[in-house]
This record gives C-alpha cells, structure tokens and sequence, in this order.
DNA sequence: AATATTACCGCAAACGTTTGCGCTCATATT
DNA sequence: AATATGAGCGCAAACGTTTGCGGTAATATT
C-alpha cells in the first residue's frame, strides 16, 4: 500500500491536482461541493501532505533545531518541552541533536541541521568549545541562531539567558541572613560565562552582606568531582555550615559527601542550589534553591527566534529574571 | 545569501547538473580531473544536498520516529542515545516526539510521523492508551513499528522489552538470601503489562525461595504517591525491612519516606529497585538494583527496525536479559 | 583501415507539492 | 442583445535531486 497523493485523489475523483491542492485547504476559489467530496475521499484515504515535497516547492522546512549538551537533563527537559509546545501551535516540527559536550559532534550537527534546511536553531554550545566558525556558517546560510544557557562570549550574538548575576546574589543573600558563617561554594567549569557569573555576583553580594564570613570557592566538572571536593572540605577542623551549589549536577555530588558524612539537614549543614527544580526534591528535607525555569526561558527563546526567522533582526541579547523557592534544607 | 546547489555548481563549471550530482558521490563514469574540480567548488561553496529533495526524489526518508511519553527519564534517553548512535552511523536523523502519556498527543504525534514519511518508528505507549488504531494506520502505510517498554497486549506486533520477570525474579532471590522477614513491594499502574509481569514473578519467586516471608504490595503510579503510601507501611507496628520498588520514580518516592522517617540504609531496612542505573547512585549509600539498560534495548530495537525496514519483516517478540548491580543498600 | 570497445558526459523524466495565470461558462449589468 | 463580471476550475512551471538511457569522441581490436 504506497501512500495517498493528491494525483491518486484527483484521479479518482476527475479533478486537476490544483484543484485538490486547493480543496484541502479552502481556497475560495473552490466551489463547497467540490470541496467537500475531495475532503471527505482525503479523509477515507488518509491523505497525509509529503513534508517533503511541501518544504521543497516551499522553501521553508517549518523545523527547528535544538542542540543541547544531553535531553537527560531537567533544565534542557523542559526548555525543549516549551519550545516543542509552541512549535506544535505554530506548525513546526523539532529536530533535537545532542553533542555530549563534544566539540565534534556539535560542528557534525550544524552540518546536519543545514542539510535539512531547518529555519532555525536553538543551540546551547559545550564547555570545550572554542572554536565558533560552524555557527558562523549556519548564520551565513541564512539560518538564525539563538543561544541559551550556555552561550559563546561574543557580541552580536542572540542569547537568551537565565540572570545569572541575580541567580548567584539571591543564593549569598540567603545564605547571609541565615547567619551562616563557614560557606563553601560549589561551582563548575571556570571557562563558562556561567560560572564566571554566577562566582562573581555569588561573592561580592556575600562580601557585602556578610562580611564576616568565611568563604571557600571549588570548582568541579563533574557530580564525582563534586563529591570528593565536598568531602575533603569537610575533613577539616572547622567544618563548612553551608554549602552553595551552582548546578544540579554539582548538588547531587554534594548531597552524596553529606550522605556519606551521616550530616543532618538543616541541623549539622545547610545547602542551596541553583536548579530547576527536579533534582532538589529528591531529598528529605527538600533543598532550597534558585529556580531557573528551562520552560520560561524556552517560551521567551523561541519568540525570540521567531522575529528572527521573520526578518526583524535585532541580535540582543534576553534575560530571565531568577527567583528563590524555599525547601527545609537552610 | 540563498544555499548552494548542484544547478549553481554546475553553472559555474559548465557542466551539466547530473556531472555534478554523480561526481560528488564519487560516481566511477566521472573523471578524476573533473571530480576534483566539482569537489572543491562544492567545499569552498559549502555545499549541502537539500535532503527535501533528496527524499522526494528517492521516496526514503533516511528518517526515524522515536515516541517515548517524556524523555526525561534516564531509561529512554539512554534507549534514544543508542539509537541515535546508530542512525549517525547509517546516515538516519531521528524525530524525537513525547506523548507526555496522553493518548491524544500519542495519535497526534502517529500523524506528524506519517506525514514526515518516517521509515520506522519506535513507540512506547503511555499506560492510558486504549485505542491502537493510529498505530495500524502507520502499519497500513507500510510503516514498521518497534514497541519497546511499554507494549500493547496484541499479537504479531514487533516488540522489544527487557526480562520483565526475570527481573522480578532477581530481585526477589536476592531479598531471600539477605534473609528478609518483611517485604514490601511497591508496583506501578497495574494495567501496564509490565507491572503485571514484574509483580507475578517477584510474588512466585519470593514465595518459593522465602516461603515464610511476609509481603504486603503497594501500587502507586506517581512518586509523590509512592512516598505516601511507603509512609503509611512503615506506621504500622511491625516495620518492614525491606522494600522493592519496580521502577525509577517510585523508588525516588520510597527514598522520601525513608529519610523523612531518618531510617539508616541498610542498618534499619534494606531496599532494591529496578533501573537504569542512574537514580540509584544519587544516594548513599548508593541502592542495589536490578539493571535494565535502555542503551542495549536501544541496540537491539534497531537492528530489529532495520530488517523490519529492509523487508525481512518477521513480527516477533524479543527480549533483553536483566543483571542485578550490587550497591550497599541491603 | 574498418570496426568494436570504452571513458566520459548530457538529456530528460520523475518524486509530490504550490501557485500565477488563463480559460470557460453562467450570471449580472447596461 | 451586447458586454462586463465573476465563479470555478485546469495548465504548467518550479523547488533540487537522482538515474536510466543515449550520445560522442577517443582508444583498442582485428
């Protein structure tokens, strides 16, 4: 049984393709009989327009790229989950490429979305990116890009980020009006402007609130890193009252060293983290964190990437404002 | 700047469109000085073939569908990792489509494959579904579908699932031998054949190696739900000391309970899961489980779709073997 | 020297749509 | 009764490929 064509509809029904072509989608032009007879035989038959042949004689292939580090993640889970909501309203489709943090691989996938002629990109790039030219190059083909979470340190870009500097502040403030004194900080790769943002805001807003306390700053790539980092600090004399944790995947490996440790929450060390919300109430008490909504940043990306799709170009560069939610764990 | 093609190349050069076309796939009647020359052109200019207008003209897709009811879930994104690998290995790109377990979504999404002209698709029901016609119309279509996980109760359809009771088993061999008196063990959504299976052979195997331990079964279908219920089993005055939890979200359900209450694992009771391996090391110590790896599953669900593709199209049954991965948490 | 073979390349059709334009017939306008 | 209007439909080109077939010129074979 080879597929329902708009020639196999019109032949049976003695009809032009045009004719048929326009039915289906009510053109004026078309008498309501017509109409219906051609509606209804599309309908018994199954009638399923070729996305193939409708982008070629087009020249828009209604899909959108998305390239994230890993989909197993819950801030990429639901930025992807509101971009696919809109799509599905605005008649897109999504095309969803992963890179593993692999330099490779994320040059392989722009090659793939320029092949299929997607009208646009989402992309989060990877911590070990340097070099940018496969982007430059989707951009020459027309194809705009828009970057979210972790984004290239170039101007001229679209960038759609969480508020990074806010996320970090409202963390220290919290921290100093629970009159912690020993912080440790938690944070990852030194090279990401995340990072860079979130350490900087983090610690001049703690300098200012609390003056008095004493902060240590790790760095940690991964959830195991984050685990042995977290361990050795707590092996000292004067142990750590709080901890901060600027990503799930860092508070997952410091929930592991305070399991170990046997510590209490609340009671023997207080923890907060930057997250989407997932990950945090695994636990008992729940860990108070800063929310950083992948789902609120996919909605604002992808208005975004529309107006450059549609032409009004205005490469800028779009924040999202952060905001605390309390669990049990400070 | 509008994409290069073969017409432009070919313009430019002087040859004619299909010199080009056979040139760039190395075709043996094309010379090798003029070869070159295409090939460089091409490169310089960056050339892609439109897979639009590839597809149409070779009526293959070279397309994937992959519907899974969220892929925020360590089992399918590590089950999506695997077939992705493939499809980069044999020129496949992959349309990731979520159901979010709701059955209109899940037609809707058959419809999106259909319209792509999918060569294949993998699909995991959500628990509500009841209704399989959109599945036959993409059989009817001559579109070969691989269910994995959660499969229809209907014959002669190609499927792909883990041991389902040998799983059970394992666990429940290895709960007799730690010589426990009390078990309880907490299922998912009792329409899912899947839990059927698990839960008959966990019941049998408990009974026959332990004969005289007491098991009480839980069902809970959310993890919220399955701290409640683990609560209310652990208020009773003779405690378990053991708990089985049949998939990843009821065992992070199980885990609040156990913290809330400030149980020492494995010290006051014991607890075993069955999962891919990721949730269970987010704890320490960390849980023993039985394995099930979507990655493998995904391995073998594309072998499988190939040779459905390529017309061996033999409907059967296939099943991945369980192994159990000791951690300290019994 | 005549013929057969081979290397290299172009023609043209086809895949399934969309869409500008033009055609025919019926109705409305003088 | 002659013309203008419009409703309803078909023609044909185009989107960018792939590929069977045929053609020409050069080389090999007798």
């Amino acid at each position: 049984m080879t597929s329902t064509t708009l020639k196999k509809i019109a032949q049976t029904l003695g009809f032009s393709i045009s004719t048929v072509s326009r039915a289906l989608k009510h053109h004026p032009d078309i008498s309501v009989t017509t109409r219906n007879k051609i509606l209804e035989l599309a309908n018994t038959l199954d009638y399923e327009p070729n996305s193939f042949a409708v982008h070629l004689r087009t020249q828009n292939s209604k899909l959108i790229g998305i390239m994230v580090p890993t989909i197993y993640n819950f801030f990429y889970e639901s930025f992807i989950s509101a971009i696919e909501e809109e799509c599905r309203k605005n008649n897109y489709s999504v095309m969803i490429l992963q890179t593993a943090n692999n330099p490779i691989t994320e040059a392989e996938n722009t090659k793939l979305f320029k092949q299929n002629r997607v009208s646009g990109v989402f992309a989060c790039i990877s911590a070990d990116t340097q070099d940018y030219t496969h982007f430059t190059k989707l951009a020459d083909a027309n194809i705009p890009v828009v970057f979210f979470d972790k984004v290239p340190p170039l101007e001229a870009l679209n960038k759609v980020c969480m508020a990074d500097e806010q996320a970090g502040a409202l963390a220290a403030t919290y921290i100093a009006k629970a009159g912690k004194k020993r912080v440790v900080g938690l944070f990852g790769d030194p090279r990401l402007s995340i990072t860079a943002k979130r350490l900087a805001a983090f610690k001049s807003t703690l300098a200012s609130s609390a003056p008095k306390t004493e902060l240590s700053i790790l760095h940690a790539n991964t959830s195991i890193s984050g685990t042995e980092q977290i361990l050795k600090a707590l092996d000292v004399t004067k142990k750590a009252d709080a901890i901060f944790c600027m990503s799930d995947e860092l508070l997952i490996g410091a929930m592991k060293a305070i399991q170990q440790k046997a510590l209490k929450i609340p009671k023997d060390i207080g923890i907060i983290g930057i997250s989407n919300g997932f990950i945090p109430t695994l636990f008992y008490p729940e860990i108070t964190f800063v929310e950083t909504s992948g789902y609120k940043l996919g909605k604002l990306a992808f208005t975004h990437l529309i107006n450059c799709i549609s032409g009004s170009v205005l490469t800028e560069e779009l924040t999202l404002d952060a905001t605390l939610v309390e669990g049990g764990s400070m």
